[in-house]
DNA sequence: CCGAGTTGATAATACGTATTATCAGCGAGG
DNA sequence: CCTCGCTGATAATACGTATTATCAACTCGG
């Protein structure tokens, strides 16, 4: 029932609890000797246990732990955002192992309002090294609580600062949505729009930001809240617009949908680009063009991102825009002669 | 930046660390009294201060961690066998999150020979209060060693006594496989065939010894090893099978494949049961007709389990068995009169 | 045979919190 | 004046590990 302890381990092998402690973090220094064979009797006993270290009381006195928290603000694993979580939790999974850590999933946190909160009644959030923020939107005043209470930390996707610089591992959607524009500007497009919310979130700031790049500040912007489908394809046919930047990747096949029911040709009609093509598309009669978003890959290097922190404080570059992949689909082409 | 403590806490307020401590747990025993104004003036300066409690510290006094290990035989977020898993893992979280537990993936553990062992050289298992097993097949010797370290793990998916008995959540394979043959015994089938491996795991045997009582120890059973679905097919149907209850759902469209292929009727010249179908099935064009695991379920009783063996030890109940859910699919159905 | 140096192990302590035993002060009753 | 009972607070300790200071035993040169 008690959990075994070093002091067990010490009086099985006939030693003091210090010895174990000694030999369990191998220390070699020149003040702290053991011999050989009073060492391989502790081992001996320790693997005969299976005892490891209570990582709690290590944490008293050490600070790390080799553990990595891992926070996310809708539950890990859900029914409908499965897809959009897997791929990130994939990278972390795997560099984790590599870094032989483990890692906590902070399941205690209470759901309130739908979202869980990293700062509530008794958190438990030190029991981890550092942790890894997950979430399509995290709060910014929990941001900047870390930041104050020196917690290391990292978000994955891209967040502004908050009450100093905030680590974060994000995609490109700046550069990503640009190279878009320009592709189809290529194609001989002019009119272009964009077409959600573009704002509120990092990712739809830096989705517009890539958009007015593209179009040289110019081009429309069509919100989507509040209107169906069918609405904005109006709007956008009525503007002339031939070219649609969709933010989101459900308006986007949304989008599709209302036109083919109205007989307007994509892309012949109207070019549709989508900034986010999930990595298995669900939607397998609609292959639309657009990027992809290299979640696995964020979370691969958002733990390295953190162990790199908690090496060394001082680590300079604490945002990482990884690139995104150009997506070859079949929703953007050459705009009409008559259109344009 | 130190961070701030009971003692800090205690200074500033000119009272003992004690008195911090009991305000902060709100102890009103008849043994431990606080003046009004002391627990007031206590209760100011933790305001001011927005102390909070180290919950690593707490942990340490309290003996268990409120974490739950989770421990994988393959990686927890795979690829390949994302269906396999996700939904067990659901579940597990579920119920952790209800308990108010943090769970903690054992990503730390080596790979080797593609799987990973509990008992590797220095295993942090004891990092956590108990521990979830989740494989499709787990070796015997590791069962038996956590039986005997005493180590409080429950397995999910029904496992034999290893060395005592084995804390487990399965599925009541027999109970629903015996209903399969019965269902089809009433449809008017006579002849039958188990399908499969039959032997080797726990889930094969379950399914094999339903299978045995539901045709009251007759039937045929022909192995898969090593045969290709058309050479199971041609055995199949020179027996005079009009039932084949396949153990893998793999297995099953395979043979529903090749029976169609070669203008076999199923389920008018063979019947085709499986024994364990996905949640979701990837092939839409064949509905098989069997029943469904409830995984989501089992993970959830399996911590549910884990925790009543936390709190006593004498829990008697140490094995539990879930009923699976018929299947209505088209792939069974009356049998042909000129062959029965 | 003695002091110095070396080896190998231990006792003591700190980490921050929770709990228990103890203690000082005080009013009242004898 | 002494003791009893009560109140309100504190000292002491435990939790499990890491680290530092200390210590006993032994070796070796002189």
């Amino acid at each position: 029932m008690p959990r075994i302890t070093q002091r067990d381990i010490a009086r099985l092998a006939g030693v003091s609890q210090a010895v174990v402690s000694l030999v369990l973090n191998n220390r070699t220094d020149a003040t702290t000797r053991i011999a050989p064979e009073t060492r391989q009797r502790v081992l001996d006993v320790i693997r005969e246990t299976g005892y490891a270290a209570d990582p709690v009381a290590r944490r008293m006195v050490r600070q790390l732990n080799q553990i990595i928290g891992v926070f996310t603000y809708e539950s890990v694993f859900p029914s409908t955002s499965a897809d959009f979580y897997y791929p990130f939790l994939r990278g972390i999974e795997e560099c984790a192992e590599q870094l032989r850590c483990d890692l906590l999933l902070f399941t205690s946190a209470p759901v309130t309002d739908g979202r869980r909160k990293v700062f509530h009644e008794n958190n438990r959030l030190r029991i981890a090294d550092g942790c890894i923020l997950l979430g399509r939107d995290i709060p910014h005043d929990e941001l900047a609580r870390l930041n104050r209470e020196n917690y290391p930390f990292v978000a994955v996707g891209r967040r502004d600062d908050a009450g100093g610089p905030v680590p974060c591992v994000g995609a490109d959607y700046a550069a990503a949505t640009r190279k878009l524009v320009e592709r189809a500007r290529e194609l001989g497009h002019r009119e272009f729009a964009y077409v959600g919310a573009g704002e509120g979130a990092e990712s739809a700031d830096d989705r517009m930001s890539g958009f007015r790049a593209g179009t040289r500040g110019g081009g429309r912007h069509e919100r989507t809240a509040g209107r169906s489908a069918g609405e904005t394809l109006d709007a956008l046919l009525a503007a002339g617009v031939t070219t649609a930047v969709v933010e989101g990747y459900a308006d986007g096949v949304a989008l599709i949908r209302a036109a083919r029911e109205r007989g307007v040709d994509v892309p012949g009609d109207l070019s549709v680009v989508v900034t986010g093509v999930p990595a298995e598309s669900a939607d397998a009669d609609i292959a639309s063009t657009g990027f992809r978003i290299p979640r696995r890959e964020m979370g691969w290097q958002s733990v390295e991102l953190l162990a790199a922190l908690l090496e060394d404080r001082s680590t300079t570059t604490l945002k990482r825009l990884l690139p995104c992949h150009f997506v070859e689909g079949q929703t953007l082409g050459e705009p009409r002669r008559d259109r344009s």
